[in-house]
DNA sequence: ATGTTGACTTGGA
DNA sequence: GTCCAAGCCAACA
């Protein structure tokens, strides 16, 4: 883990959502221990069609379940289409019942440890 | 080594 | 409820 870099880090812990679920960046900066490098996570996302496996970037949405990230995508709807076939409804770029499908890794992850 | 940047978060008005 | 400003940390030039 610790020779993994923050980048990797953060696609691991992405990678891990399951289909149908989101997370905030900020809750995976925190699961990593740097809740303060909040925007690293994104940022780190930059890479996340330049790395393989590819990441669900499309999956992690800021704390407002914003679809922030959009405009990095290919398309500005890829990331909606993603959500939606994955069962996500999306209504003007944000996340309906995000807290519903909201998927915390200090959680989710800590349980199987 | 220093400075800039950033797909964020939180707090105050 | 909304809007503005500051803070945080890691990678890159």
């Amino acid at each position: 883990m610790d020779r993994a870099s923050f980048y990797e880090q953060v696609y691991q812990v992405v990678r891990l959502i399951p289909k149908g679920r989101v997370t905030s960046y900020g809750a995976i900066a925190s699961y990593l221990g740097t809740k303060g490098s909040s925007r690293m996570v994104g940022y780190a996302m930059n890479g996340a069609g330049t790395i393989s496996p590819k990441v669900p970037a499309h999956r992690v949405v800021n704390r407002n379940g914003l679809l922030t990230g959009k405009f990095h995508f290919s398309s500005l709807t890829a990331m909606q289409d993603l959500l939606e076939k994955e069962g996500i409804k999306v209504s003007d770029d944000k996340i309906s019942d995000f807290k519903t499908h909201f998927w915390d890794p200090a959680i989710e992850l800590d349980l199987e440890r």
